[in-house]
DNA sequence: TCTAAACTAAACTGACTAGTTTAGTTTGTC
DNA sequence: GACAAACTAAACTAGTCAGTTTAGTTTAGA
């Protein structure tokens, strides 16, 4: 019962080319936008022919759609992976320094992450359930990552508003690579990311019986 | 000799059907991005014919540059405008609310300016000089004019950093903007305006001489 | 080995694109 | 009023687009 009735196999459509569509047709948008992009060149790129991409995905909506929720769920959400808790004992100089450079070396390093942020906040007005895709994904998790460090850290205990600081804290530093790496600020308004860190941390301030 | 000769007029391409022109393009690439918005449509738009946007304008990407930097210098620029230094005597608190809220009511009641930054954030990777150009206009601007602030107000004499101060606040209101507005963050995110200005307030803290 | 489905390349539909051209009309200046 | 330039509507070029179709090949499973 569970399997096929005989002379008529259920062959799936194969994962590989799944796959391969999924890669190529992330080269293609990450690198010109939703209405740049062509089908054409999505199936080109991806190495398999058009009507393949058509039998895996609907239409170019469906295709971008499942696009960008693999990415915010998979590719770029592990980016401020494990909350240990163990960290709640290390100075939050130190804490919240890796955290931000790790946060940094996003934008510094990773011209694809630019892309795809570049991709979802341009296409936030048309596709706005990918952009609260995106926030539930990315936004959330570093700012609730935060938080919880911020609610629970014995050497912060003087915060009237953790919450709030989180945001303040993440905000900062997202818009700080915004300007400087995404819309190509660094030479207009130069500013070391050293001094953001350390302007942050000392705003918050250490409880007095800390080192 | 400064004057035309005669029988050949010098007559001018017509400043209404530029501004025309440049009027409708605005409402088509503000809605529609760069790449979705057909030149057809700009001209419809505009109430001219095809053969004048040309006439006027080299071609798309021309046209485009030309509104971008209109909207830069002029929409858009206007809008943290005087800095008085009579407010150098008011309480910060009173100075950083008023600033903040001008800023957060842009992204609350303010669609274009919504849809504005969706676009040159969407095509800062294939057009940086134009990203360049809004960097210095606007977020230069307020980052100066709040830096100017933090420098010479003489309760927040105690800040260690006025600069880094200044772009933390700015950067965590703008992206406070980015995540509410922007990505349709409102309702998967919650958080009041007022408590990151309140955080943001309480976080500078004001020198202890200050009511 | 047989069969059906997954796949391929290529042609095709119908619509749209940026930009130009043509032929004729309006308009400002002399 | 005459002239030249700004303008108009419309057709046109040459190319691209999303999506479908066709005819034939590969491949997995019984």
């Amino acid at each position: 019962m569970t399997q096929t009735k005989p002379g008529r196999t259920d062959r799936q459509l194969s994962p590989e080319k799944t796959e391969a569509i999924l890669e190529g047709s992330m080269q293609e948008f990450l690198a010109r936008g939703y209405a740049a992009t062509s089908m054409d060149r999505v199936a080109s790129t991806a190495k398999v022919s058009k009507a393949t991409v058509y039998s895996h995905f609907k239409d170019k909506e469906g295709l971008f759609g499942a696009l960008i929720q693999r990415l915010v769920r998979q590719k770029f959400q592990t980016i401020f992976g494990e909350a240990d808790d163990r960290m709640l004992q290390l100075p939050p100089q130190v804490v919240l320094r890796n955290f931000a450079n790790r946060a940094l070396d996003l934008g510094a390093t990773e011209p694809q992450f630019l892309n795809f942020m570049r991709l979802i906040i341009g296409e936030s007005g048309r596709f706005p359930q990918l952009a609260r895709a995106f926030v539930r994904n990315i936004e959330q998790n570093a700012f609730s990552h935060l938080c919880h460090y911020f609610t629970h850290c014995p050497y912060l205990s003087h915060l009237a508003d953790p919450e709030a600081t989180a945001r303040i804290f993440v905000g900062a530093i997202v818009h700080y690579n915004i300007v400087q790496e995404m819309l190509h600020g660094k030479d207009i308004m130069p500013m070391s990311r050293d001094r953001i860190i350390n302007g942050l941390i000392d705003l918050i301030g250490v409880d007095a019986d800390m080192g």
